[in-house]
DNA sequence: GCATTAACACGTA
DNA sequence: TACGTGTTAATGC
């Protein structure tokens, strides 16, 4: 179980919650470490938790026949994902690696059906998510068919800051040139001068190890 | 052409 | 020493 400090910071969705199932929702919960290069999930695991990241960057993809690995998301800190496969009680269809040492949430399947049998805030609260998650992937799968190399290293970095998704992140995140080649799906010197174009033009600052956005929306359409 | 891999130099924690 | 960045050369689709 966590603290009640730690799961009002760290836990976007606590606060939307009545205070009774605040407090059954903050004794489901579990922290875990995953280690850089480590998997939190594989494709075909049964799922036993939603789970939220605290601290930290995973990548949801999967690898394919002929070894070649597919990213679909981002997941940054305060993003809540594996609802799907909860609800419906099937195994888990891709994998999730930690890109560097992440800490997650873990909030066990019972109190999520509990939830989601008896809160409407719960209820409210997924229903925006997947929402949110639908139009995202309908907008990769058009942008991955349209946009050059700068387009999709753009549009990768934006998906990390979707407000409804992933609320705590702010306009700064801690990700190198190497993860981002690796959630855009090109390599590092093609990350490399991208993030010096995007700089250039005014849309974010490199920083080392990290990076600031500066212009979201601008970011979100580069290259259209 | 554009991207990838491998390799090297450089600066910093 | 380990890591992240910037860059180049060789190679492939």
């Amino acid at each position: 179980m966590i603290s009640e400090e730690q799961f009002l910071t760290s836990v976007f969705w606590a606060q939307e919650l009545p205070r009774d199932e605040q407090e059954r929702a903050r004794r489901g919960i579990t922290l875990r470490t995953v280690e850089a290069g480590a998997y939190l999930i594989h494709r075909g695991d049964r799922i036993d938790n939603w789970t939220g990241v605290v601290t930290g960057l995973l990548r949801l993809g999967s690898i394919t026949t002929s070894g070649k690995a597919v990213t679909y998301a981002g997941l940054p800190p305060s993003c809540w994902f594996g609802e799907g496969s909860l609800l419906k009680d099937e195994p888990r269809q891709y994998d999730v690696l930690a890109l560097r040492r992440t800490q997650v949430a873990l909030l066990n399947r019972a109190t999520f059906h509990w939830l989601y049998e008896n809160s409407v805030a719960f209820d409210r609260l997924l229903v925006r998510l997947i929402n949110e998650r639908l139009g995202q992937f309908i907008a990769q799968v058009e942008h991955d068919r349209t946009l050059d190399s700068a387009g999709r290293v753009a549009r990768s970095l934006a998906s990390l800051f979707n407000p409804v998704i992933s609320p705590f992140m702010g306009s700064h995140i801690d990700i190198s040139q190497e993860e981002i080649g690796l959630l855009a799906g090109v390599s590092r010197p093609v990350a490399n001068r991208v993030l010096q174009e995007l700089e250039k033009a005014g849309l974010l600052r490199n920083e080392g190890g990290g990076v600031t956005i500066l212009d979201l929306e601008r970011l979100r359409y580069y290259g259209e």
